[in-house]
DNA sequence: CCGACTGCTGAAAACGATTGCAGAGTTTCA
DNA sequence: TGAAACTCTGCAATCGTTTTCAGCAGTCGG
């Protein structure tokens, strides 16, 4: 039923080579012959078909993703960017979830190899042993997972630290806590690596947890984090962030008068929260688009395209930052007249 | 490079018809052949090209899936139900978003249309004729948004507003507050459908908008419902609640103890606001499974199967609803004496 | 003992596109 | 004018699979 390349060809009174050549090589028809072609095609509304084509090309024209889990707003907005680009390079888009599970990952990489000219993996859960493996089925570009010299793009987190730091520094805190998440994570080592700045600014930081990289997360670490003698807490990412706020908020602490809070992410929420959530913005958009680009230069074979990318984090400030009013220490009376500091908003 | 049937074949000492049948028709080989047959062809690590089998059979072992955007949070959850119940049924899932346009949409069902072999639609933005144009490119599953005979996946909307309804008809309030989403939505109009069952409890009320179904349009729409005078807001969606809520802490109204605020979709932020947010929940993975489910029975011709499939809404009771302590009416003194009723939660 | 039947296997024709090769025109140049 | 060079187009092979059809061997009934 639908219209084949046969079709056109019969219509148009050629033979299907040219068909193919005058879609697919303008320059080896004549002109007049393509545009009889091209109007034939049109008309009847010819599209070809790509199993077809990707029986004798060996190119699918499709690209796989794989996310950890769809349901970490973190990232569909990577994916938007991903969707975008690979539309416009006329490449579709083959979507899994692999649940955070490593194992599950691996599998999914291997059932799409054969469908797929190339996988992009954000922020792979893989063990580095099944990473390994795992290059080589296919073309593969990593996001947030640098690996040996496999093209990936990767987020200046450290940098996005420390403009963190220096934010806090600049305000005028000196003691400030780290909510760490998963220890093994990347993201987690390289915000890390990011604090070591905070030393050289003469800041004194206490590094806490792992803790789940979620809102239950940060409702754990808030108390923690209060416990100790610290003005400011920098937070894994948004969501523990968030968990933060609203711990502090039931404990009737005030932010950012009393401690101030800072995320990473800058998920859609961190902007509607009370106060609005001072945090690290990845430029999650761009980093889908440019894994596109890695993956469809790394497909096409020309080597000459650079492996990695790195992208620059944003700080973006919103108001759960301030100066310190005062250091937070020790449990807080629950009664105590409230020292109502106006909330310096705005910065 | 990668392993083919021939050599499958060749290695087991048989035709490539004999391989082909081991492993589709097990009842066609004799057992002793298959077995054979299938250990050789996971010795050599065997899988099979679905893009050629895809050209004689005519299917493509793929579906589609296109989601209004990707970064509402409402989707993914969906999205994440289509992706487990695909795979369990050897199906590839096919993403694109299409930026809520309707014509986009439209466009890309005709993009998708010969690599696959049906299309879920979330929520679709088209207009009725793209639609009905749409209708017949491929099989075609609905989810929210119910045309003709069209197999769908529909969310008893209504039936949750009612829900919604009783629960605040029971805590005392007399009047409230709808604030609309788009008007011409389809889940719109289910609500206000659900809404007319207030009539009948004897409750009033007022409908206010279309207002933008995100957190700023519930900014804009808090305003205009303290103007009215009712003792609860029902939101569009939850993002719009969350916005209310936001708005209303700022104008230091308290929830629940003097207006109590209602959303539709259990994002997952739901629960973490502050107060935890009274919703209604849709089963977002569900629809999305039942979605495959009857995708699948279309594309395998069992017209056995059901066209639509309905399901329940559930509301979910947390802390933005209580009993009206006292209607609000008029502008607020800001320094006005705060009765710190206690907030009645747990319900 | 022969024919029909059954159960299993292999040869070959599809599916719809791309592409190397060769042939048919047309132009160029001696 | 003839041959060479060059353009353009068609034929046919090919990709990896499924599926139809036919064939072979063995079994069973008569």
């Amino acid at each position: 039923m639908p219209v084949t390349i046969q079709d056109v060809a019969r219509e148009a009174g050629v033979s299907v080579s040219t068909v193919s050549r005058a879609l697919a090589a303008p320059e080896m028809v004549r002109e007049a012959t393509r545009l009889h072609v091209v109007e034939t095609a049109n008309r009847l509304g010819y599209r070809p078909n790509r199993a077809a084509r990707g029986l004798i090309t060996g190119k699918t024209g499709n690209l796989g993703v794989i996310v950890p889990d769809l349901s970490n707003p973190f990232f569909p907005a990577i994916l938007k960017g991903i969707q975008s680009q690979a539309r416009g390079a006329d490449y579709a888009v083959f979507l899994a979830d692999c649940d955070e599970n490593g194992a599950e990952e691996a599998a999914l990489v291997q059932a799409m190899a054969k469908q797929v000219d190339g996988v992009i993996l954000c922020s792979s859960r893989m063990s580095p042993s099944q990473l390994e493996r795992t290059i080589g089925l296919t073309s593969l570009v990593l996001i947030n997972r640098p690996v040996r010299d496999q093209p990936a793009v990767i987020m200046d987190v450290a940098g996005g630290m420390r403009q963190a730091v220096d934010h806090l520094t600049a305000l005028g805190h000196r003691r400030i806590a780290y909510l760490q998440g998963p220890r093994a994570s990347w993201s987690n080592q390289q915000r890390r690596r990011g604090l070591r700045h905070a030393g050289r600014r003469g800041m004194a930081v206490t590094e806490l947890g792992p803790f789940a990289p979620t809102f239950e997360g940060g409702l754990h670490a808030a108390d923690l984090a209060l416990a100790e003698d610290v003005t400011a807490i920098v937070a894994y990412n948004d969501l523990m962030a968030l968990g933060v706020l609203s711990r502090l908020a039931d404990r009737e602490v005030k932010v950012p008068a009393e401690v101030s809070v800072l995320g990473f992410d800058d998920v859609p929420m961190a902007g509607m929260a009370t106060p609005p959530l001072t945090t690290v913005a990845m430029q999650n958009g761009r980093a889908g688009r440019a894994a596109v680009d890695l993956l469809v230069n790394l497909i096409s074979g020309a080597d000459a395209g650079e492996l990695r990318r790195e992208l620059e984090c944003q700080l973006i400030v919103r108001a759960s930052t301030a100066t310190p009013r005062e250091a937070w220490s020790g449990p807080r009376q629950v009664a105590a007249p409230a020292r109502h500091g106006e909330p310096t908003e705005g910065l």
